[in-house]
DNA sequence: AAAAATATTCGTAAAATTACGAACAATTCA
DNA sequence: TGAATTGTTCGTAATTTTACGAATATTTTT
């Protein structure tokens, strides 16, 4: 086999991998993940970055589907997306259990 | 609570997220995983990529602690990093495991 | 010693990421 | 209606990421 392409699993676990790759990002799902819904603000408040960076945090979360939002003027709630949660941590669950580190030497 | 920094766990969580964040590096591991350890040719093999952007790949594993490298001229092995490897598979599982989908509705 | 094989490093370019303040839009409150 | 509240979007700048071919280094083979 070469030069394969990637799968599309591959693709979807990259995705979401590089949603959670941001401190920022991994902070707001941590605080999310604690409970069912809240707003914008209550999560900036937990952040030590600018308004205008938190909300682009947010809108990449939303993009690659981990989070959801909805309009509630003159605030914005945001929460989990539970199916594609269950989806990443399903993905990321076979991903880290494909690796037989028990039994072997690896390098060196 | 307000403009907090984040955690040493969010910190570590989010460093090794952003290397898993590119399909050919998870694709690497997906190769690495199955295996004791091997070559660099039979990873670069595998992928649809330019043979300095694969290495380039493999350095940015290796940095985040995912995977270790081992000369043995003119080749260079690759495999697995046992311990690193442990801990995010323990930092991802908690993550994962800490929202409570289930118990509730979400956003709408 | 010269040629071949194996990977990394260098130099470079295009695109994406991260961050901020200011400007804006939408709704609510006075 | 005017002022305040809440978030997003815009414009911008600095940095990082991704990718490639060419050059380089190291060891093995001829």
């Amino acid at each position: 086999m070469e030069k394969q392409e990637y799968t599309e699993i591959q693709i979807r676990m990259a995705r979401y991998a590089k949603a959670l790759g941001n401190p920022a990002r991994v902070a707001i799902i941590d605080f999310l993940a604690k409970q069912e819904t809240c707003f914008f603000g209550e999560i900036h408040e937990q952040l030590p970055i600018a308004k205008a960076t938190a909300s682009q945090h947010l809108s990449e979360l939303k993009e690659a589907g981990l989070i959801q939002g909805e309009i509630i003027p003159p605030k914005v709630k945001y929460c989990i997306n539970k199916e594609n949660w269950m989806e990443a941590k399903a993905l990321f669950g076979e991903f880290f259990g494909q690796c037989v580190c028990k039994n072997r030497q690896c390098c060196g």
